[in-house]
DNA sequence: CATGCAATACAATGGGTGTT
DNA sequence: AACACCCATTGTATTGCATG
């Protein structure tokens, strides 16, 4: 097979056709190309070419790369050879008198100034200046911008002073670039990563703890000048000192990379892609795409740790919990074997004592273990006498269905139909520790039917919600009402209001690529979630509760049902309590409702959906 | 002041998909 | 076929700091 000399690239001579197709590749003299073509930026840096045979007409990507490496650098090089020729040519000319420039070297800009400060305000009266520098000013200097300066800082007016000195020319020039060099002071500083600026930190904690509160004190701590420029800026709104202070700062030192973090992960849940971090990570606003994406990474491998630690602590309160009944059974065993005793004074109550000891001791054990093996958190916030029962959570979980179209379809690559679940684990709000998981609220026989039934009180709370209800609604729908809207109770308070109303702490689990439609795939997500998820006390796996829709709900108990045969109650997966949540539960309401009672046809009914939606006027829901 | 080290940012590159 | 784009990996540049 000949090869065609455009299958390599003009420059490099690289072959660009892999395994038969070409990539990575451009045409050179192709007319429909967007300007500027490639021969003309060629052209624009002095390289003329030209179609001829036997040179290709194709460039590698790379190639590519390199001119616009060269178009970036090019202007560059050229100002250092315009300095080069302009250092030969003054050298040349003063080559004559250079004895003479390096006697006197040009005397920096400060020691200039000062020293025509100095001279007009105080050497005509050196003598008399101790005594009396007022009276010496006034009497010899005449009425110049320098004499009223000196004046106004002498009577320590420094406001005046500071005004008459940006009035000042010359030494307002100076007091800029004092200033500006302090501010590069403090510059060096805040960049410096041994000050623990909070802009430096971008590990996965760090940027979780990340806040603009804490960004300002660091701020208003390590650079207060900077601080106060662009508080004055920003006509002190404190966000936007923030943001602005933290973009200027990346733009000097790219590490300051936290701020930059926050923004990716505001721009990735808004669904900017790849173009977006482009161009904003030439601005220094965000990181490039790469590292926005592997910082997303990083922070979801972090996701679950500490809900493998709130797994622990529920361990080990498991744990202490069955110790501590079995404990209670114990003494009550004792007691009833001998019921003429009094305890605590005699044998029994000795032994009691070691035994408790004895448990204390393995509690110790226990808990050192831990400690060990988990940083002394659990030990710290378990401690024997008092344990605090630890936050549960449950797992909710739903599916993922979308379709992949493939472009070209063959036998190995065909359309694909993806199908995969997606997990989180929600901490529970409310606890529940004070309920028993083996016994019933009440015994059976004092139960009372009329405990379940409504009656006077249940009614009266009705009305009272109805009433809430109905004001909620008329102040919303009836215009009359509406002034009233910021008054009526949104929310009817209940026993657990002010827990609801904190916001939930999710724990992203990520996706299991499993499919939830196919039952061995179902059974070994649940397998797999039990042993991750569940803690596991002395009496086997305990309860959690896991969420799904009502489709994944009857599959995982068909699951469960079918382990049902299991001989601990962690084959038997029952570890988990499934329930469903009713995320379209409104709109599958409505729907049902429209679907039976809705006929277009009925418009002339009177009392009918259609005839009644058509009084009111009410059309915005045909559309 | 040169050198090496570590952390980070980012460009280059290869493999791929989807559109024109 | 050519192009634009995406993604992951690899290699390189930059920076601050410690050291000799």
């Amino acid at each position: 097979m000949a090869s065609n000399i455009n299958d390599f690239c003009r420059f490099c001579m690289k072959n660009m056709r892999i395994s038969g197709v070409l990539g990575h590749c451009t045409t050179l003299f192709d007319k429909n190309k967007k300007p500027p073509s490639i021969p003309d930026r060629l052209m624009h840096v002095g390289l003329e070419i030209k179609r001829r045979p036997g040179k290709s007409n194709r460039v590698c990507r790379g190639c590519v790369s390199t001119l616009s490496g060269v178009e970036k650098y090019l202007p560059l090089y050229w100002r250092w050879v315009e300095n080069e020729k302009d250092d030969e040519s003054c050298a040349r000319e003063s080559s004559t008198n250079s004895e003479k420039r390096n006697r006197e070297p040009t005397p920096s800009k400060t020691p200039r100034a000062l020293k025509r400060f100095c001279h007009k305000a105080t050497s005509p009266g050196i003598n008399n200046v101790r005594r009396s520098i007022n009276a010496a000013i006034n009497k010899q200097v005449c009425d110049t911008e320098e004499s009223k300066i000196v004046e106004h800082i002498n009577n320590r007016k420094w406001v005046a002073a500071a005004k008459f000195i940006m009035n000042h020319k010359d030494l307002t020039q100076e007091v800029k670039n004092t200033i500006l060099s302090l501010l590069e002071n403090e510059c060096k500083t805040i960049c410096n990563p041994n000050n623990n600026f909070i802009l430096w930190r971008s590990s996965p904690e760090d940027l979780k703890s990340f806040s603009f509160d804490k960004l300002e004190s660091d701020l208003q701590r390590l650079s207060p000048l900077l601080f106060s420029i662009f508080a004055t800026i920003c006509q002190n709104s404190s966000p936007v000192i923030c943001a602005a202070s933290a973009i200027a700062l990346r733009g000097r030192q790219p590490r300051l990379s936290a701020f930059a973090h926050y923004l990716n992960c505001v721009l990735l849940y808004g669904g900017a892609k790849k173009a977006v971090f482009d161009r904003l990570s030439k601005l220094a606003i965000t990181t490039a795409h790469t590292n926005a994406i592997g910082k997303q990474k990083e922070l979801a491998n972090t996701c679950g740790a500490s809900l493998f630690l709130l797994k622990r602590l529920n361990e080990s309160f498991l744990t202490l919990e069955t110790e501590r009944h079995r404990n209670v059974g114990l003494r009550e065993d004792n007691k009833a074997m001998s019921p003429s005793h009094k305890p605590g004074l005699i044998p029994t109550g000795v032994f009691l004592s070691t035994e408790e000891l004895q448990l204390s001791e393995e509690e110790l054990e226990c808990s050192e273990e831990k400690a060990t093996e988990e940083e002394n958190i659990i030990s710290v916030l378990l401690p024997e006498s008092q344990p605090t029962p630890p936050n549960t959570y449950s797992i909710i979980m739903d599916n993922l269905d979308f379709f992949m179209h493939a472009h070209h379809q063959s036998t190995l690559h065909s359309n694909r139909s993806i199908h995969w679940i997606h997990h989180i684990a929600v901490k529970d709000r409310i606890p529940t520790h004070h309920l028993a998981n083996d016994l019933p609220l009440l015994d059976l026989q004092q139960y009372n039917l009329t405990m379940s039934l409504p009656g006077h009180e249940t009614q009266t709370n009705m009305r009272r919600e109805f009433i809430v209800l109905g004001s909620r609604i008329l102040t919303q729908y009836v215009a009359v009402f509406k002034s009233f809207r910021n008054v009526v109770v949104h929310h009817i308070p209940h026993q657990y209001s002010e827990e609801m109303a904190q916001p939930s702490t999710d724990y992203p689990l990520g996706l299991i690529f499993k499919n939830e439609n196919k039952t061995s795939d179902l059974s070994e997500v649940l397998q797999n979630i039990q042993h991750k998820y569940t803690p596991k006390g002395p009496d086997g796996v305990s309860k959690i509760l896991v969420g799904g829709d009502r489709l994944t709900e009857a599959n995982c108990r068909n699951i469960q049902h079918a382990f049902a045969d299991g001989n601990t109650n962690e084959e038997r997966l029952e570890g988990m309590v499934f329930k469903f949540e009713d995320w379209h539960a409104i709109r599958v309401l409505f729907e049902i409702h429209y679907k039976v009672f809705f006929s277009c046809k009925s418009g002339k009914d009177h009392g009918t959906l259609c005839a009644n939606m058509t009084k009111l006027r009410y059309v915005s829901c045909y559309e």
